[in-house]
DNA sequence: CCGGTGGCGGCAATCGTTTGCCATCTTTTG
DNA sequence: CAAAAGATGGCAAACGATTGCCGCCACCGG
């Protein structure tokens, strides 16, 4: 027996049976009632509803749960809450469960895959899926915990997997472009965490710009995604003697910027910066970083919309749900990028 | 009947049945081996824990939740996940609920007191308790429903609620002092959101430094405390014809200088701006800004300590656990505040 | 040698809902 | 007008755990 059975306040709290006792039906036509309007007769769904309001019914969700198997629980899972990318994620995926009346479980996988793997598998019976913003995973693990459990990534590309995929690679194109036609020819990309799936993407995309313009683009890294990597980061970068870098996100180039000012480089006199995704505090450091803008935020709300019409089929897998939607991402050109030298 | 009695794979999940046939003892026993180890003999256990290994048996939480009541699941309410200010908080709780196994619900209560009443209300039966990081809820009401659901809030002092609380009132002295000492006399308080319980504490103390120093301060405001309200803010700012101001919050702050850029007003030269929080991107705005530094992380980490004791107690009123516990802060200077006119 | 005590394990009720199935009553249809 | 179909509501069996209570056995002390 529960240790409270009783509220504080002395009251049990109310169930679908006190609210057919107190309308005079069954208790399953109570949950019918609430749940299947249809299959109840509207007089007596009225008497039910009026009811419900009146002693403040709320339904017991994890007997719900138990006995219908949908908990009406998305787990999000990030790699690291601290990084304000995601921050943006999680506020587009908020909106959107809460608009379905989905509650959110926010989960930080310390950006190790075994982590991610053993929480989803030991939260599996309590959700009703979830959503991957930056999976470590291997490609076969995915699929298969997929198997397990619905779920959505972001930035992610596994064959049976569906996801919201922001096409950075493609801006990395423009930003590429940008560059070349500021003047530089000597770029470099600064690379993110090893097993990033949008990393290695990133570098993919400045390789097949360098190879159109028959120039070699040197890559450095891989370092953590985080400003702390920044010293680091940027005491390579100035080693290899390139004018200019495209940084695998912001968080790392603000760290960039922040030590080439304390080592007394001049951004962008002596050295352009360019960032990917456009995070909260890239329109305001010093200088304002040039970047990829993503809809981050959008990312967050698709993957949950996906999500969601993936649950909503009874079985059939409705032909209409894309497995990928592909979102544009564009060049914000802001004060850290410049003309490159002698042009 | 479940949707889905079965897994993706074909099989059945496993439950405390499956291991209780495999080992020959009771299903009650399971349970009691798995959560009550002393009840059962040591032997028994080992070869149930081992079965439950070998057929990795993960324990179904609604069920659990069901006859024990308990959930395991703690709810972060903030007011508004976009600011950065919450993701210190919801980085600690975060931390924290990990190590105790706990879930977390992250929910956005959109600033309204009534949203954070109605999703306490509904959830209150799947929760072990909740965390308001900003409740905008009336004290009487707060009092109410701590009644029906363990609470612990951040930054709000409400009598018989557990709170942890940043000692920002007792920062802004320093920080008024601080801007005294650069020989600034006509000091603002740009005010954030009016139902906020800090907001009032930080201008209160402005107000006591104020009368130490036979001063009057002026105040500004409500703003709405986000950077958008920078620009309003600003140009009241500068109405006033104050030298210095000290600011609700950080982001708010940003904000303001970016405004006071856009008009060519220099800071700290023409202005000197002190914000309150220290949240990611103070330090890398331009000019970096002077701020109270607050361990947000930390009053997320507390509050959890907090409202997890108060769950562990069996029923005894442990004196030990303090009703309140207040975080130091300290003023952080960096290049938004310097001498004021004529000194 | 006997009653008491404690360790250990099983039985069965319970938590609050959902849902398959059946019974009844009403309607429609041929 | 009879039979089939549909609408409506009740019964009872799940769902997977927890836990109060009881019984059995072994061991202890008197």
């Amino acid at each position: 027996m529960p240790a409270l059975p009783l509220g504080a306040d002395g009251k049990r709290p109310v169930t679908i049976n006190d609210i057919a006792e107190a309308t005079g039906v069954a208790a399953s036509t109570v949950s019918r009632a609430l749940n299947n309007p249809g299959r109840v007769n509207a007089a007596t769904r009225e008497r039910i509803e009026a009811a419900a309001r009146e002693l403040r019914y709320v339904p017991n969700s994890p007997a719900r749960a138990l006995s219908s198997g949908r908990t009406r629980a998305i787990a999000v899972l990030v790699s690291d809450v601290t990084n304000p990318f995601y921050y943006g994620v999680i506020r587009g995926t908020q909106q959107q469960l809460k608009a379905a009346g989905y509650a959110q479980l926010l989960i930080d996988t310390e950006d190790t895959g075994e982590l991610e793997a053993e929480m989803l598998h030991k939260m599996r019976r309590s959700l009703d899926g979830a959503i991957l913003a930056a999976s470590r995973l291997p490609d076969k693990e995915l699929a298969r915990l997929a198997g397990d459990i619905p779920l959505v990534t972001i930035n992610r590309n596994v064959r049976g997997v569906p996801s919201a995929i922001i096409d950075t690679p493609a801006g990395i194109g423009q930003a590429a472009e940008h560059l070349l036609s500021l003047g530089h020819r000597d770029i470099a990309y600064v690379s993110g965490p090893q097993r990033s799936w949008p990393n290695e993407a990133r570098w993919n995309a400045m390789r097949a710009v360098a190879a159109r313009h028959r120039l070699t683009f040197t890559r450095i890294g891989p370092f953590p995604s985080g400003r702390g990597s920044g010293p680091a980061a940027a005491d390579a970068l100035l080693n290899t003697g390139a004018t200019a870098c495209i940084v695998f996100n912001d968080l790392l180039a603000i760290g960039i910027l922040q030590r080439l000012r304390e080592r007394h480089v001049r951004v962008p006199e002596d050295i352009s910066v360019v960032g990917c995704d456009d995070i909260f505090g890239a329109d305001f450091c010093h200088p304002p970083l040039t970047t990829l803008t993503a809809p981050i935020e959008q990312a967050g709300r698709v993957a949950v919309s996906m999500l969601l019409s993936r649950l909503d089929r009874t079985a059939a897998p409705s032909p209409t749900t894309r497995q990928q939607v592909m979102l544009p991402v564009h060049l914000t050109v802001r004060g850290s990028t410049g003309p490159g030298p002698r042009r």
